[in-house]
DNA sequence: ATACTATACGGAGGAAGCCTCCGTTTGCAA
DNA sequence: TTGCAAACGGAGGCTTCCTCCGTATAGTAT
């Protein structure tokens, strides 16, 4: 992963050093139990007042879209590996198919977190962003091809893929979400 | 809307009334400002002690499932209107487009109580088994017409329309809504 | 080295919700 | 009327969120 923030602003050492700390127990408890952390928990595991935490990430949405902006990236740069393969078609599923397993490995938060609004130029708005941009070459990449409509919107999809995870959240059955997934695949092609 | 619980078991008629009362203070609550009502301010609305509200509905998730009740009857009765339709698959997208703005208009609640598990033989659960019998019908019909794709399951379509609300509770979109929708009709038929 | 100060730390405590427990009240059957 | 099972109500415990402010310290200037 990424190390993220490379301390833009002249920052105190024990701050970086705290913000890093905080920020990787909380990534390490989202993978393990979901988005729904306890912040005070979060803190003591990382050996830090609860306040420090605050300071940090102001709210708790704060914390969750920080620990979300690598696999941001890594969508990101899963869409741009796949730009160049064959099958545009195979290429747009795949990615499709990515989204949903990290939606599904960060619980709810990843569709809560990417549909949400963000910040004017947040780190994890920038990366939502461009995220984005990269699935749109898959996707008009895929509709220039033919295979895929070309009046889709990739947003629509992408929160269909955030609402199979959602509906899926308790009582996640493998094989269902593997039929809902390609209900919409369907859908989306031509 | 159907007047519920007719009494099945000998209740004081003080329980009846408040239980009454309750359920009517929390389905108004919940059609206004969501699922995300609060307890203590629906029993000072039904001039009720907390302990009062919580005798009668021993759990949110019990208070949720009585009022979303009616929901699932109605679309049940209309399950059945539709089952005599011209077109097949005329009626089973306008079922499902239901499916979807009722779980709009329950906010999150809808989807969520529809998939939960719900202890045998309970108001809830009999009557979401019977709204999706009536579902299954339409279903069938459309398949049979061939206008469904033969090996789409029900609860699948169901939980996909779940998911469309889910995905859109922040910043709403009709027209999203109704391409996403789109989307999964298209996936759906042959 | 020392002193100074902006920056950061930490945890007590208030607020909001959820839910339980138990003493008090009341419908209603005899 | 009387008795009691059934129902009421709200104080209070628990959890989690978040704020506030006195204390500590990193980094700099002397």
């Amino acid at each position: 992963m990424s190390e993220t923030q490379v301390t833009k602003s002249p920052r105190r050492a024990d701050a970086q050093r705290n913000h890093d700390i905080i920020l990787g127990v909380a990534r390490a408890a989202i993978a393990q139990r979901g988005a729904n952390i306890v912040l005070e928990e979060i803190a003591r595991d990382a050996r830090v007042g609860i306040g420090t935490l605050y300071r940090h990430f102001p709210t708790r949405h704060d914390l969750l879209e920080a620990a979300f902006l690598d696999e941001a990236l890594e969508l990101r740069d899963r869409a741009k590996n796949l730009a160049t393969s064959e099958s545009a078609i195979a290429a747009l599923v795949s990615w499709l198919r990515c989204q949903m397993d990290f939606g599904a490995h960060g619980r709810s938060m990843g569709a809560a977190v990417m549909n949400a609004k963000h910040t004017e130029g947040s780190d994890i708005q920038l990366a939502c962003v461009s995220m984005r941009e990269a699935g749109e070459v898959l996707l008009r990449r895929a509709q220039e091809s033919g295979e895929v409509k070309p009046d889709i919107d990739l947003i629509d999809v992408l929160r269909l893929m955030g609402g199979i995870v959602m509906a899926n959240e308790n009582a996640p059955d493998p094989q269902r979400v593997d039929r809902m997934f390609e209900v919409v695949i369907s859908g989306i092609t031509s």
